[in-house]
RNA sequence: GCUGAAGUGGUGGAAUUGGUAGACACGUUGGACUUAAAAUCCAAUGGCCUGUAAGGCCGUGCGGGUUCAAGUCCCGCCUUCAGUACCA
């Protein structure tokens, strides 16, 4: 019998999960080992051999952990609600419970085939109401939670309500809403409770807001920014406009530094980083407030160069400023009001489009220099964007280029307060190499020691502070759609209520439709059992609103990312229904060691999961403040598309190598009929769709040849290729193989099935090594000297590459290793069970049948092996210094356990060192693993 | 513009982190076995020079430098990809 890949895999496939061999226990005899993967939102398309890559890598790491000796968790789930379920269900009307599970089935399906080793026994879905119960719960959590900035942490609202009724607020030092009014403990406990909620919601951690969204009437519904196109909806092509609507927000900001000084605690790619610090976008600078002349009024501006305060010669508003319509004089009203309008007009994908474009107004108001008493004239101009720092910019054009540009486009005034410096044709902002003059107080002061005195002097005037501003902005978490979480809040006089612990998941209502209602509000606005009955507590019938025990349920849902920023966590404890997860299992496996997924999540998911661990951990819910250890993003898997050219107007195709003797068009063909060398057989072409029926063709040299093209892998370039397909024809083992011998884990790279005939055959050789025709065939006689040196070899190299992450070099290894045994005729039990166990993580299910084989009874997936843990059959590698020709050294590393008398016989017995020693004296020789590399002398 | 990553054969990619560049695999060419194909096995395969071999020269995006020794380190460019963008 050949290696007969699809039995053994379809046996072991099902004696795992028979066994439930991977079912993870909160066992305390073992150290633990999380091993996790991004879940997979489950899409109709299924799966194409891109999306395994992590789960393989993962995967591996997994049970080699296992064999290490770790108790391993490794779960999987899915990321079930989302849009393309809804639109589905929108065009057909099914509902999209329905196609959810389909879509999962059939993921499952698929997955089973390649052989990972998960714990489906905690399978979690985000859409299903057992685990959105607690995403409700930890919403209610937020909202019952306000920042302390002298704790530095999140506490219960209940705290603060206790300040307010014994002092006020004046000593609450909370992140909060702008506007909020300082009141004492009379005042407070004179507001009425509507208005203590008013209050109170300024300072939770979830709160209602009014949010500008995108809005488009047409299609009923808000749009990410990524949805519009030229200012008209990308489906559809209707206008949107900016409207202001009431939506949850999440209050992220208050943990801004929190999550920028977490990422020095954790083992993330630098990259990813990066991109979060530059989300988070810290500056450090100061706040200084301008008065207004002839009016009652301040501009407050955030600045990170306050030491250029007397450059100042004008100031600018974003467009949308609220002060913009007060201060405007009466002669500049018409000219500014234009200007308002035509930027509102200009979405926002415009005005980053032409970033060079100098324009702005006049308002006629004038603001005074805090020091000087000068006035400056007050400009709005669209290059001071609304949602950044406090939309208003104290320009100084001697020291910002955009302010320099706006000055010397409107003529306005560029006093130089640089010492030294010629302003004349552009602005100077080199920090390090300024001093400052024409600056009264400042003059003469370096950058550090004049913005260290400006603001000193801004704060003698109470005119301004030392301030630090982040970019990152507060997450609004209201969606006006269906296939969500619903909110687990009614309204009692417009005032948000939090339904009871007791009585979640408060679960989706049916709708007969999944658009939004005619007046606009949210997919749920159409259910007609969507109200709270607050006394008996239960949804009710919305005809039984009363506003005296029956109220309005919320109607917008939560976004994709509320379910996805504590998964991780559910699956430690996933069947709990009193608790979100007991006390002792977080406490048994408290974070992910070794996360894997795409980078693409960096500044939404990885950051709002890292939020909440954060407010979780404030809260003593969990016990660590970062969720995950170590991660990893794999690199996408890209397709290559294959190209036919057609001879322009006719139905003749040419092959690629004589395609330029012709006028030629390009066609993409389905990759799947492309064999190695890059030939198509006509005759497949035609089949495939009706339009090539009568195709004729003309080869070169017999052959009809494609181009071909890297490029995502996308259904509609026809280069998909299916993991099932690869699994029929080669099997899950070689896919595994062939998926981490692409290339570095981290990297893009092409796929190309073709190759994979390379790591097919050596599974196909590593079967032979044990089998004589079909008989298993394994000696207990002793291995030679090679067959030792080359076992340890691949012990070495292998535990290495996974401690690295480098499984494409392993898998080179394991085919050197092979091809070494076979030569060598080795066929020694003793080689033969350590290279089992070096192959499991990879190959597992040739492993596992090898080993039964063997003899052993134990499956291979979960035990602990010594060749993991120590060298223990001989010491694999060593350095060892030799002394020659007297007083010269040089160092051998050898892979094995040799006497210094044997290494150098070795090494001197070794032709090619006698040539490169000879007439020399040496300094160095370099010698690594049976080859010597260098001769230093 | 800024930030980050990377440029090595026909292709995917190795290179013990300063030590024989091109491991391993695909592809290609030749051979063995076959009536034939598939499968399998063997050999060759960076470029150039020499009839062959032996041998030599050139080679890791480009130009310099450090070193006995540079794909690897330093300086200056070029290119590609990814993220981000009027951030005050």
């Amino acid at each position: 019998m050949s290696y007969d890949f699809n039995t053994i895999e379809a046996n072991w496939q099902k004696y795992w999960a028979e066994k439930a061999t991977f079912n993870a226990e909160n066992n305390r005899e073992k150290p633990k080992y999380y091993v996790l993967d991004m879940f997979p939102y489950p899409s109709g398309a299924g799966l194409h051999v891109g999306h395994p890559l992590g789960y393989i890598a993962s995967d591996i790491y997994a049970r080699y952990k296992r064999h290490k000796g770790f108790n391993v968790l490794h779960p999987q789930g899915y990321d079930s609600f989302g849009l393309p379920a809804e639109q589905y269900a929108i065009q057909t009307g099914q509902h999209p419970a329905i196609t959810t599970r389909e879509n999962i089935a059939r993921y499952r399906e698929q997955l089973d085939k390649i052989g990972f080793s998960f714990d489906w026994s905690r399978e979690v879905k985000t859409s299903d109401p057992k685990f959105y119960k607690w995403t409700q719960w930890i919403f209610i959590e937020l909202f019952n939670s306000w920042y302390d900035k002298d704790a530095d942490k999140a506490r219960v609202i209940t705290d603060l309500e206790a300040i307010f009724t014994k002092e006020g607020n004046a000593n609450v030092n909370a992140v909060c809403d702008e506007d909020v009014e300082p009141f004492t403990a009379e005042g407070w406990n004179g507001f009425s409770s509507k208005e203590k909620q008013e209050v109170l919601l300024k300072y939770r951690l979830t709160y209602l807001a009014e949010t500008e969204v995108n809005w488009c009437p047409q299609l009923g519904t808000v749009l990410a920014n990524d949805e519009i196109v030229n200012g008209v909806s990308e489906r559809g092509g209707y206008p949107v406009v900016r409207k202001k609507m009431t939506q949850w927000s999440m209050r992220i900001s208050a943990y801004a530094q929190r999550l920028l000084d977490g990422l020095d605690t954790i083992d993330w790619p630098q990259p990813l980083k990066d991109s979060q610090t530059n989300w988070i976008g810290r500056s450090q600078g100061a706040s200084v407030t301008f008065n207004v002349k002839d009016h009652e009024a301040t501009i407050e501006v955030f600045t990170t160069r306050p030491d250029t305060i007397f450059g100042v010669s004008f100031m600018t508003l974003a467009p949308e400023h609220e002060l913009v319509q007060k201060i405007t004089t009466s002669e500049q009203k018409e000219e500014v009001q234009a200007y308002v309008e035509a930027t509102a007009k200009r979405s926002e994908r415009e005005r980053m489009a032409d970033v060079k474009t100098i324009s702005g107004v006049f308002t006629g108001a004038y603001a005074e220099h805090p020091f000087t008493k000068e006035p400056v004239p007050i400009w709005i101009g669209d290059y001071v964007l609304a949602g950044y720092g406090t939309g208003a910019v104290m320009a100084v054009p001697c020291g910002d280029q955009r302010d320099y540009d706006f000055a010397k486009y409107f003529e306005i005034d560029i006093p130089n307060i640089f010492e030294g410096v010629d302003i004349s044709e552009e602005a100077f902002a080199d920090k390090e190499n300024t001093i400052i003059a024409n600056s009264d107080f400042l003059n003469g002061l370096s950058y550090k020691k004049a913005t260290k005195t400006a603001i000193f002097e801004l704060e003698k005037i109470g005119q301004g502070e030392g301030k630090i501003n982040y970019r990152l902005r507060d997450a609004v978490f209201s969606r006006q759609r269906y296939w969500g979480e619903p909110f687990p809040v009614y309204y009692v006089d417009g005032m948000p209520q939090m339904i009871d612990v007791a009585h979640l998941p408060i679960a989706l209502p049916e709708v007969e439709k999944y658009l939004p209602t005619e007046t606009g509000e949210p997919p749920l606005g159409r259910a007609t059992v969507w109200a709270w009955d607050a006394k008996n507590n239960k949804v009710v019938s919305n005809d039984l609103i009363d506003d005296t025990n029956v109220f309005p349920l919320e109607l917008n849902t939560m976004p994709g990312w509320a379910g996805s920023s504590y998964y991780f966590n559910r699956y430690m404890d996933p069947h709990n229904v009193d608790e979100v997860f007991s006390k002792e299992a977080i406490n048994y496996w408290k974070e992910v060691d070794l996360y894997i997924g795409g980078s693409e999540h960096a500044t939404g998911h990885l950051l709002y999961a890292r939020f909440w661990q954060k407010f979780l951990f404030d809260r003593g819910v969990v016990p660590v403040d970062e969720f995950a250890k170590k991660l990893i993003n794999q690199g996408m898997i890209l397709g290559t598309s294959a190209i036919v050219y057609r001879i322009s107007g006719s139905n003749t195709y040419v092959s690629k190598g004589i395609k330029d003797e012709y006028e030629t068009e390009e066609l993409r063909v389905d990759v799947n009929m492309i064999n190695a060398s890059d030939e198509l057989i006509p005759e497949e072409l035609m089949s495939w769709q009706p339009q090539f029926k009568d195709a004729e063709f003309i080869l070169e040299d017999g052959k009809f040849i494609v181009g071909r093209e890297v490029e995502k892998m996308s259904k509609r370039w026809y280069n998909v290729v299916n993991p099932d397909g690869i699994c029929e024809q080669y099997g899950a083992d070689s896919l595994r193989l062939y998926e981490m011998f692409l290339g570095p884990l981290e990297q893009a790279k092409p796929w190309n099935t073709a190759g994979i005939t390379g790591v097919h055959s050596f599974l196909k050789k590593l079967w032979k090594l044990y089998h004589n025709g079909d008989v298993f065939d394994v000696t207990d006689e002793a291995p030679t000297k090679d067959s030792l040196k080359t076992l340890h070899k691949t012990i070495k190299k292998v535990e290495e590459d996974i401690e690295n992450f480098s499984f494409n070099t392993s898998v080179s290894t394991f085919m050197i290793a092979v091809n070494e045994l076979t030569a060598q005729k080795c066929n020694s039990r003793v080689i033969l069970e350590p290279l089992t166990i070096l192959v499991s993580p990879y190959a597992p299910h040739i492993a596992e049948e090898l080993w039964q084989k063997l003899g052993h009874s134990e499956s291979i997936a979960t035990e602990a092996f010594p060749i993991f843990e120590e060298k223990h059959l001989v010491e694999s590698t060593k350095q060892y210094p030799i002394s020659f020709n007297g007083k010269t050294r040089f160092t051998l590393e050898l892979s094995l356990d040799l006497s210094k008398d044997e290494i150098e016989a070795e090494v001197m017995g070794h032709e090619k060192t006698k040539q490169q020693l000879d007439g020399r004296t040496p300094k160095k020789v370099i010698v690594v693993p049976g080859k010597i590399v260098n001769v230093v002398g």
